[in-house]
RNA sequence: GCCCAAGUAGCUCAGUUGGUAGAGCAUGCGACUGAAAAUCGCAGUGUCGGUGGUUCGAUCCCGCCCUUGGGCA
């Protein structure tokens, strides 16, 4: 097999040291981390989402890490083509690509594909959000129900996001979501994938939680959240909702103390993790028998010195030779 | 020391005209097809502060005690 074909994901939840061990692999095989994060895309908050340092970019190449603006939103299918060009650069190169994320469902659409549906427009789009403030969820989700009985029916009636999405695509494109997943979708990625998901004790991610949230404070988060805030940008915007802006945006407000901010924010991204764990225990990244699941954290020094780690490198080794 | 109020789920609190209780948040499980660090679904748990009394039956009424908050001395 060409190893140029060959492609790693390393996934878990948050806090679980994804980051440390795509950092110490690519070193290895001399690979490009790319990422595989939702949030780590947005330029301004490199303290907030944990974004690798720019010691490690410059040591091991990153792609894809505050790329957007704030101002700007992604999604799947603008990270999707992203990554695919970027693997496809590391194919050019002779390097291995390293997938380094915890957003599921952008990784579900690399290695099983995407329903593919044309844009429905700005104006659709704020069609959708304003109805859904103004009448909510289960009167917009009635409405849906007369235009598209199909993919209504498929929505429970307060699932707001999915209702708008719905909402916006029958009102732009003229056809209703169901239907277009009726369609050929954009295909998966033709590459092996080979992941590695790690998955450490809920107690333990919780206590890191609580320590990286303090480090982030200490390392200037409350002012990268005011730097933020200077923008006047939509609350609605993804990057405003990443963990702690909102948290930390009160307390700048002076409407919340720090003590209360660093509360809501540890048991949001705590609360977080659980939703990831159930994902990944639910979602295959690779085909049976390329996959090995890691029962621990794997940021400290001692782990990549550790029995486990040597297994690990086997376990790669062994699929990309 | 006296007076008043409160003690119910991990937290904040609702409630039972006396028939052993329930919301929100937290927690756990699950879903997830272009906002996903989002959005949504499902599910626990309680010696109802302690003790004695009244009653067929007390978390609820009465007495005493304990704890907390407030007031008066």
């Amino acid at each position: 097999m060409n190893s140029s074909e060959n492609a790693l994901i390393v996934a878990g939840p948050t806090c679980s040291g994804k980051s440390a061990l795509a950092f110490h692999l690519a070193d290895l095989y001399c690979g490009t981390v790319i990422n595989a994060d939702s949030m780590q895309v947005y330029r301004e908050l490199r303290i907030l989402t944990a974004r690798p340092s720019e010691e490690e970019e410059a040591a091991i190449p990153h792609r894809l890490y505050g790329v957007l603006p704030a101002a700007t939103p992604g999604s799947v299918a603008w990270w999707r083509e992203q990554v695919l060009a970027e693997m496809a650069a590391c194919r050019r190169d002779g390097r291995l690509p390293i997938l380094c994320g915890g957003t599921g469902m952008y990784l579900r659409a690399l290695t099983d594909g995407l329903v593919e549906v044309p844009d429905p427009g700005e104006e659709a789009r704020q069609q959708a959000r304003t109805l859904l403030a103004e009448i909510g969820p289960e009167a917009l989700h009635e409405k849906l129900m007369q235009l598209d009985p199909q993919t209504a029916s498929q929505l429970h009636e307060q699932d707001s996001q999915r209702i708008s999405r719905a909402w916006e695509v029958f009102v732009g494109t003229g056809r209703g979501l169901a239907s277009w997943r009726e369609d050929k979708a954009l295909p998966a990625a033709p590459y092996r994938f080979i992941s590695l998901q790690l998955d450490p004790p809920r107690d333990e991610l919780r206590a890191a939680i609580v320590q990286r949230f303090d480090a982030m404070v200490a390392a200037g988060a409350l002012d990268e959240v005011a730097a933020l805030r200077t923008q006047n940008l939509s609350p609605t915007l993804p990057a405003m909702r990443a963990h702690g802006v909102p948290e930390l945006g009160q307390v700048l407000a002076g409407q919340s103390s720090m003590e209360d901010a660093r509360l809501a924010a540890t048991r949001a991204i705590g609360r977080y993790t659980r939703r990831q764990a159930t994902w990944f225990r639910h979602h295959r990244l690779s085909r049976e028998g390329d996959g090995e699941i890691i029962f621990q954290r794997t940021g400290m020094k001692e782990f990549f010195s550790s029995k486990k780690m040597q297994e690990i490198e086997y376990f790669i080794s062994s699929r990309i030779d």
